[in-house]
Parts: structure tokens; C-alpha cells; sequence
DNA sequence: AAAGTGGATATTGGATCCAATTTCGACTAG
DNA sequence: CTAGTCGAAATTGGATCCAATATCCACTTT
């Protein structure tokens, strides 16, 4: 029995869907392209079968849509799609966060912490894809904690909805910081374990990106 | 031009789709059973492509489970699954209520309500299947008039989920017209407007069911 | 007898090839 | 000049074939 040493070479259409997830995020595939399946498949040096498999995943979660015969495009996202996302987490986020609290550990409370101060180093370093993961992580410590994973799930779905327009957020260095505040507040009444103040620092939390972003949109 | 006069033969992958739903709903694909796509394809008459296409989107709804080169097995569904997606439906249908109830128009009461007369109908006619679907579209011409796509969607993954129990739930002619009769309960509060009784009515909808169905699971 | 090892078999993953459908442009008719 | 039609090219859908991995079983070793 051998320890997994080095990173396990993935089953390549996982490959495949990671390679996707970032030309989408960083918007080299745009909202509105159509996605032609053998370009891509050369780009990535694979065949097409794999990239329909990753295009089928990609479409169940609603970041490309499909026609029959017609193939797949981006999925553009509105003003409206963006704050109907943001209703769902506010509703969904607001149970995670009541049935995680009163459960946390010690040790779930140390590795929220840890988590962010990640994000604050990858602020610091300006590096903006590292503070989308590491930000996106230290959430999730929370939200996983409430032992839901079909909720876990949905919040993920929604969360990789907008995952595009969070790089956005995370660009301008006052966010940044602000984020960090916002966090230190969460973890604050996550330690005397009031779950009123938690929801409406998530809250808050979420108010703030919605804004920046949907104002970023209109204009 | 031609008028799209008959069923159009859809694109083979959405048949095995259609074809699979039915084998894990009719419980012929029995939880915890590995799937063996060639098996699969031969029986269906196609080959292990559209198979596979078709497997990964009922991977993303939950319903089999996949590891790389291991293959795909069917979905356990256990009770504190059962009580997390009824819990989360309680969250989110009431949000599609509150939205959708000051938005009904005359139309849409009336084709609610002729949608409640054909569940009766196939609960006389004792169509175990028709009932499921005639139910799943009542509710959903309330919760789509919420006019909110992605909350639609996320419904529609939850109901899709405890699909299998619905027609256990169904196959007892007390819940039939149990069923009935919260439907008519449900359209009154409708008729007048009133968001809280709709989200009562649909809350002790609800309740009944997961009651019925977890007492199925545990015995 | 228990545990580990090697290899045959079954199953999944991926590539290539062919069929079906759509798209787009040239051409014709009005 | 517009509308419509026919057909070639592009694109997707599906089938078949080969490769990679996992599973299972006989066999060896202690």
C-alpha cells in the first residue's frame, strides 16, 4: 500500500471540465460564443468525446445551454439571473448557517480561521485567482459543517453561477479588504456561536459583492 | 414550412434520458445497483455513447453516483436524505409563493385549476404515473409563475430527487384524495390572494407526504 | 490456512469514423 | 431587389474500435 504521492493523474474529461471552468471564469469562452466542440478538443488535445461529457456537466449546472443538433453556447447572465442567485443563497446560506453553528468544533472554528487568513495572504499578493478559491473555501468550511449535503450542493451551484463576475469583485483592492473585515466579523460571532449575528454578517457579506457586481453590469 | 404536426423524434440521447428516469422512478434500476453501460445500451437499442451523455446529467441531479473507472451506481436515497430535500423544498417553495401569488393572473388560476382536475382524474383512473406527473405540473404552474428560473430549476432537481417516493406516496387511495383535497385548500388561498395560507396549504401538503413516505422507508 | 502476487477477464475511457442535421451561400424566380 | 430553393460545407449525434484501468481468481509462498 503506497501513500498518493504526487497529484493523481485525473481521468482527463475531469481535465477537461477543470479547463473549461477557467476559460469560463476568466472569460475566454464569453456569455454568448457558441462553443465549437472539435476546436476545443484540439485546443486541449483530446477528442470530442470527453469534451461532450464536461459540455453535459457544464449544462446541468447552467453555465452552457444546449439546443439538439445546434450545440452549446456560453450562458449569459443577467442583472436579474444574478439577483435571483443571490435570493436563493440569502434563503439557503441563512439555514446552512443556523444548523452549522450550533455544531461547530473547536477544530471547525480553528480551520475557518485558517481559511481566512489565506484569503488575506492571497489579497495581499494580489493574486486574484487564489483569493476567489481560497475565499470560496472558507465559506464552505462553514456551510459543510451543517451536514447537509444536498444543501451544500445547491449552494455550490449557485456559487459557480457567479463564479464569473467574483474574479471581477475580488480585482479592485478595496474590496479586498473589505472582504477580510467582513469575514473577521463572521468569525467573531461564529466564536460566541450567535447565529443571529452570523446570518446577518453572511448577510451584509453579500450585499456588498452584489452590488459592486450588479453595478459593474449596468454600466 | 411545416408545422411541427406530430412528436418530434427527439435526439436519442433524451430518449435513453427519458428511458433511464423511468427505470429508476419504476425502481427497475433499484438503488445501489452498479450500471453497466453496455448492458444498458444493448437493451435500449443504442450504443454506450448517448448512454454515457445521458448518465453524467443524471449525475448532476444526484441521481447515480460516479467514480473514474469504477462506473456509475444508483443513487441511495435514506431517510435524512428524504427530510434535508424536504426541508430545503419548504425553504425555497415558500419563496416561490410569496413571489408568484401577488403575479397570478386569471389565466394562470384557471389552468392551476384545470391542472388539479386532471390529478383527480387520474386518481380515479388509478394511473399511478399520470397522477405523479399531473401533480408535479400542478405545482409547477404555481411555482413558474414566480417568473424566477433558477429557483424553478432548483425546485425541479429536489422534486426530481424523491421522484421514486411520489409514486409510493400515490399508490394509496387515502392519499389520493387526501391529495385532492389540499389541492382545493391550496387554490382557495390562491383565489383570495393570500400568500400565508398558500405557504400553509403547501407546508402541510408537504409534511403529510415526507410523513407517509420515511414511515415507508423505516419499516 | 492466510496473505500476497501475477495475470486473465470485464468494464470503463477515449479516439476515430460515419450518419444526420443544420447552416450558409449561390442561384433562380417573381 | 426580395423571397425562395437547392446544395455544399460545417457541425453535431452516434457507432465502432482500441487503450487504460479495475476486478477477480488461480497460484505461490510462508
Amino acid at each position: 500500500m503506497t501513500a498518493a504521492l504526487f497529484t493523481k493523474p485525473p481521468t482527463a474529461q475531469e481535465a477537461v471540465l477543470a479547463e473549461m471552468r477557467r476559460l469560463l471564469v476568466t472569460g475566454e469562452l464569453a456569455p454568448g460564443t457558441p462553443i465549437r466542440q472539435e476546436a476545443l478538443a484540439d485546443r486541449l488535445g483530446v477528442s470530442r468525446v470527453p469534451v461532450r461529457e464536461a459540455l453535459k456537466v457544464l449544462e446541468g449546472e447552467g453555465h452552457v445551454e444546449y439546443s439538439p443538433h445546434r450545440g452549446y453556447v456560453v450562458a449569459e447572465l443577467s442583472v436579474e439571473d444574478l439577483v435571483e442567485v443571490y435570493r436563493l443563497r440569502e434563503l439557503l446560506e441563512a439555514e446552512a448557517i443556523r444548523v452549522a453553528v450550533p455544531k461547530l468544533t473547536p477544530t471547525d472554528l480553528e480551520a475557518i480561521e485558517l481559511a481566512a487568513a489565506d484569503v488575506t495572504a492571497a489579497g495581499l499578493r494580489a493574486d486574484l485567482a487564489d483569493v476567489t478559491t481560497a475565499n470560496r473555501a472558507f465559506h464552505f468550511l462553514l456551510f459543510d459543517a451543517a451536514g447537509l449535503p444536498r444543501l451544500s450542493r445547491t449552494l455550490r451551484q449557485l456559487w459557480d453561477a457567479t463564479d464569473v463576475y467574483r474574479s471581477v469583485y475580488f480585482a479592485a483592492p478595496a474590496n479586498r479588504s473589505r472582504v477580510n473585515d467582513e469575514h473577521d466579523e463572521l468569525i467573531a460571532a461564529l466564536r460566541v456561536g450567535d447565529v443571529r449575528a452570523a446570518i446577518a454578517a453572511q448577510a451584509a457579506h453579500r450585499a456588498h459583492s452584489v452590488e459592486a457586481v450588479s453595478n459593474a453590469l449596468t454600466t
